[in-house]
RNA sequence: GGAGAGGUACCCAAGUUCGGCCAAAGGGGGCAGACUGUAAAUCUGCUGGCUUUCGCCUUCACUGGUUCAAAUCCAGUCCUCUCCA
């Protein structure tokens, strides 16, 4: 089973260039890779995580993947996938937001490997150090206004506007390729399946200047049976940084995986055996109610982007919200099971119910608060409240110290109070 | 430059003929309830803000006007689309 099988029967592989090529290269040996991600905010979040995880497939099977974080590229803005021009943000903070992603990107490969060694690397290296004239005179003579208006990525934005910055995208991204087939020898390029008009350009550009041949290879787009957008819980992002997404919201995240998409998604985030997949899919067939499949995934991808640890507190958590006695726990049990659902401090001694749903976000407002209690969807410690007067007193906590709000059967909030 | 159509709540879309019954039909989406498996499908409720109710406030591109009263009438401005040059 070599990495080309393996990411097939994942159904991983959106768009290649010359399978077979590439398949005969592989077998010859190792072969140096990369993807780039370019810093739009100060994490990645799980959309980033199929080519993530993508490059460590390949480090795994022997490979040598580089991960460039796009600290040049982050300043111009791609294109591609995009309807409109981007705004472009502050030069000091694409450099911190390379900072913090350089960290994140770690975690995921192996930079002690003895055979095949990870790399990071930051395009603002050589892109900081191009020269206009220079750069017009050795690399922009290989590009042909003709090819570069039919990319997709620039067609379809020709008549809502594109800045000849972002136009220049490409050129700056087939650029990486070169320089790190130049330094690295790397031959492969994957990326999203929106890339691939900028992957294609940049073997193109390897190949006029260097007359050696470069790989592309695409991961397909991730869609959800209900049609909605994947990665994102209540409209929000679900981002890798569990100080923007706490390791229980993200293992919610994957646990509520829908039957239909729970096999596709351990293929594509999980590095799990091809028989225990089959398995999983046998199960979820069979006894779909036990979520067998939710559960070892959501185990495995919070493993994987935080760590085990993680999971057993995502797990105790989920366990007390959803069937647990609230009123049996001690002080150090609520506390211990609650870390990481969001909570808020009192220092009062009463609190008005419409308040606190206002205060704590559960509600959008104190009509809709007062509607989700008439609505009979409010529980103070699990206890159904219909009472929209409903003040919160001593009576209502648990050890003196906690209250817990919940809003439906997901939405949670602890508030802690301090006299 | 000429002719026409249009800009309504998160999105789509009625309403504008005969001004009031319009916080504004309907659909989608969203939230919640029932059912269940923390799923899907289905059914039900809610979906501008404040208010226990009555009601009040802000809102139908923008600005001004007419009127007791305007999404609806008038004037101007901006924007979008189609057709002709």
């Amino acid at each position: 089973m070599n990495i080309l099988q393996d990411l097939e029967f994942r159904e991983l592989i959106y768009q290649v260039t010359d399978a077979d090529e590439l398949q005969q290269r592989l077998a010859a040996g190792p072969i140096t890779l990369y993807i780039g991600f370019d810093p739009t905010a100060d994490s990645l979040h799980v959309g980033h995580l199929l080519p993530v995880i993508g490059l460590r497939r390949f480090q795994k099977a022997g490979h040598l993947p580089i991960a460039l974080v796009g600290g040049g590229t982050g300043l111009i803005g791609d294109p591609s996938g995009k309807v409109s021009e981007r705004a472009l943000g502050p030069a000091d903070q694409i450099e911190e937001w390379t900072g913090s992603i350089r960290k994140q990107l770690k975690r995921y490969l192996d930079f002690d490997a003895k055979t095949n060694p990870a790399r990071l690397e930051n395009n603002y290296r050589w892109l900081g150090e191009l020269e206009v004239i220079n750069f017009l005179r050795e690399i922009g003579k290989h590009f042909s206004l003709g090819s570069m208006l039919a990319k997709e990525s620039v067609r379809s934005r020709l008549s809502a506007g594109i800045s000849y910055t972002e136009f220049s995208y490409m050129i700056l991204q087939s650029y990486d390729f070169l320089k790190l087939n130049e330094l690295y020898n790397c031959e492969l390029q994957a990326g999203g399946s929106d890339q691939w008009g900028n992957i294609t350009t940049g073997i193109d550009l390897i190949r006029r200047v260097t007359n050696r041949k470069a790989y592309g290879l695409t991961f397909p787009l991730i869609t959800k049976s209900d049609g909605t957008k994947f990665g994102k819980t209540e409209g929000e992002a679900v981002w890798l940084d569990p100080a923007r997404t706490s390791p229980y919201q993200f293992y919610q995240f994957w646990f509520n995986t829908d039957d239909r998409d729970v096999i596709k998604f351990i293929k594509f985030f999980t590095f799990l055996s091809h028989a225990e997949i089959l398995n999983l899919q046998e199960e979820v067939e069979n006894n779909p109610g036990k979520r067998v499949a939710q559960r070892t995934l959501a185990r495995e991808v919070t493993a994987l982007v935080h760590d085990q640890k993680a999971v057993t507190k995502s797990e105790k958590i989920a366990q007390t919200l959803f069937y647990g006695d609230l009123q049996s726990l001690t002080a150090a049990e609520i506390e211990e099971a609650f870390q990481g659902i969001p909570s808020l401090t009192s220092s009062a001694k009463e609190y008005g119910l419409v308040d606190l749903l206002v205060k704590s976000g559960l509600s959008s407002s104190r009509r809709q608060a007062r509607e989700d209690i008439k609505n009979r969807s409010i529980r103070i410690n699990n206890i159904p409240e219909t009472n929209i007067h409903k003040v919160l007193r001593l009576e209502d906590r648990l050890c003196g110290k906690y209250t817990l709000l919940l809003r439906g059967k997901k939405n949670h909030f602890l508030v802690k109070w301090l006299t």
